[in-house]
DNA sequence: AAATCGGGGAG
DNA sequence: CTCCCAGATTT
């Protein structure tokens, strides 16, 4: 098939005429705005990203505030919006930068690179897109539509294909207006070229899109082999005081890392040992039970509602009773919540114990007979 | 219920 | 280096 236009002439001309150009992000572009939005956006779509985006900025509208701030404020700014190591890593690499770039963002490609959370597809990203660097670009938007022209067959986290996108990427991506082609291909990926029902009429670069013309669209990218996962319990248990409930901060690394939690047992036995220790009241709240999947395991989680009738609990913990020395625990204010990173479940579990104490309008009254 | 995403970190 | 993991949403 002869086309009169190359590749990369027909995305740049597609975008003049049907990209986004006016988002947050896209307003006076620097490394760090793009950098921050390409964070955001590799997690969530951009409808839900910008009102997170526009906050953030405002808050940490550089580089030095965002490095000055605690942690938790970030990770505050971040709840809803989920993937936490990913702000972890905003912060650390926000304090990297402040200490060893003097606060401004670096301009060389390996020093990007070097930066916690940023690889080889966003260094290019923020370098290519705030100052025309000739980068190419290879996040999933793009590996689907380069998949689908070149019919590049097999799943893209096995080493062979992703060196086969990479290699297709480099050849593809023009001397001329990377800036443009980068963005380009990232709109096109999430509009156009979409997972399950791809528009081609309407696609610039569907007349030599070999999956296109064998009709095969939906066999590319190829998919991940499955793998079934298994299922843990947690038991979570919620100790409340008045209007407050014990939260414990997780480890910085693993699962839920730095967010706060309720504490967690493997087991019934080790919960109610527990309750016990600490002379812990059970009290007629009834929380549903309910599954939390993560890609490795589904969690099902079987909350227990408790009254302290005093505040010295031994080594409270975030799981299996494995003793933290570290954050003192927080009595969180239900109606006057801290700004702490919370992790799903535990948002899950306070908007049901909310909804329950509404509904028991006499609970203070028995918390009280139940205190003694 | 299944698929998804780019990078960190373990092995 | 290679492989496996994280975590919540969309489909």
């Amino acid at each position: 098939m002869k086309t009169s236009h190359t590749f990369a002439e027909r995305i740049i001309a597609w975008y003049d005429k049907h990209g986004r150009k006016t988002l947050p992000w896209q307003i006076n572009k620097t490394p760090y705005s793009v950098w921050v939005s390409e964070i955001m956006l590799q997690q969530t779509q951009v409808a839900t990203v910008i009102p997170y985006y526009q906050k953030f900025m405002a808050r940490f509208p550089t580089v030095i505030e965002l490095a000055n701030a605690e942690q938790d404020e970030v990770l505050h700014h971040w709840t809803g919006l989920g993937y936490y190591a990913r702000a972890r890593n905003l912060h650390k690499a926000a304090q990297y930068i402040r200490d060893h770039f003097n606060g401004c963002f670096p301009e060389e490609f390996d020093d990007v690179l070097a930066l916690s959370g940023i690889g080889r597809s966003t260094a290019g990203a923020i370098l290519s897109l705030s100052l025309g660097q000739h980068h190419s670009i290879l996040d999933g938007n793009v590996k689907r539509v380069l998949a689908r022209h070149g019919a590049i067959a097999g799943w893209p986290g096995q080493k062979t294909v992703e060196q086969a996108l990479w290699q297709l990427t480099d050849e593809l991506t023009p001397q001329q207006d990377v800036q443009k082609y980068n963005q380009a291909m990232m709109d096109l990926g999430a509009s156009i070229c979409s997972r399950s029902k791809p528009q081609c009429a309407l696609c610039p670069v569907a007349i030599d899109c070999k999956a296109q013309l064998a009709g095969q669209q939906t066999l590319y990218p190829g998919k991940k082999p499955k793998k079934s996962i298994p299922t843990k319990q947690a038991w979570m248990l919620v100790i409340l005081k008045k209007h407050e409930v014990q939260l414990i901060q997780r480890p910085p690394a693993g699962i839920w890392g730095g967010l706060w939690c309720f504490p967690q047992f493997d087991n019934q036995a080790l919960l109610e040992e527990f309750v016990q220790h600490n002379q812990l009241n059970r009290v007629a709240i009834e929380l549903a039970g309910f599954r939390h999947t993560f890609s490795h395991f589904h969690l099902d989680i079987q909350p227990i509602v408790v009254t302290a009738s005093s505040d010295n609990l031994t080594n409270l913990t975030t799981n299996n009773n494995q003793v933290m020395e570290q954050t003192p625990p927080l009595w969180y204010n239900i109606k006057h919540p801290a700004k702490v990173g919370l992790a799903a479940a535990t948002e899950k579990i306070l908007a049901n114990l909310t909804a329950e104490l509404a509904s028991q309008p006499n609970f203070a009254a028995t918390q009280i007979h139940l205190k003694e």
